[in-house]
DNA sequence: CGAATATATTCCAATATTGGAATATGTCAA
DNA sequence: TTGACATATTCCAATATTGGAATATATTCG
């Protein structure tokens, strides 16, 4: 069939990189004003309002007024599933040849377990 | 205008969930024939092919040939790239009070730096 | 109130994605 | 060679996404 909202979860709102460019800005200024990231990434301020809806629909920012201006913060903890995921797979890219006989001997032993189901 | 390939990068490739489940299953087995996976998750045989397309073309996964079967294996070296991404905002989720007030500090030194161009 | 500013929303076109069905390709086995 | 098996590819429909233009919705200021 078709295929899944962006909004669905934090996996999907950080594959687009404008989206990921404007994490980092908010990151490293703290909290910000639409028109300033507006300014500093060079979008289109439709564009950054869309991206940052879809942020917040994910918890990734949040929002708050001033004045007329609607300024908004990273709210890193969303993030944290992401790093969670990924580092389960940290063993694949440090420690090369120790990490790899670790998962073969890992693998024989799950494949001794369900031998006769894997691998037909 | 449309929107960008999803072969593009790690990024895009691991938003999809039945992705990250083959990975997950290809990090615990090791390395598995295509029938394997298509057994494992109960995903339809042209659904597997295509997501192991999708993640060898940015290089998640490596294939190798066996008798008629082809064996594809997990080559996380390339999660590494996300999770170097994601860690630079660890601070944003590990020791909330100190990282908030430590961002702030960090903030406020940004804008007396720059102070004339951004929050107006 | 009226004008200006800041941001969000709607509408649109171009394109990408996903799953499913059917089919093609490749490889082993008798 | 023929048939069975394993996997990839093509074609299709439904849907989502992105950017851009125009417009709507606050909110402040004079």
């Amino acid at each position: 069939m078709g295929r899944l909202a962006t909004t669905a979860d934090v996996f999907a709102a950080i594959a687009e990189p404008k989206r990921r460019e404007i994490i980092e800005v908010l990151a490293r200024q703290g909290a910000m004003a639409v028109n300033a990231i507006v300014h500093t990434l060079k979008l289109a301020q439709p564009a950054v309002s869309k991206h940052l809806a879809v942020l917040k629909e994910v918890g990734v920012v949040s929002s708050s007024k001033r004045g007329r201006q609607r300024v908004y913060r990273l709210r890193g903890e969303e993030l944290k599933a992401v790093h969670d995921w990924v580092k389960m797979y940290e063993q694949f890219w440090s420690h090369q040849l120790n990490s790899i006989r670790a998962r073969a001997e890992h693998a024989a032993r799950e494949q001794a377990a369900n031998s006769k189901k894997d691998e037909s």
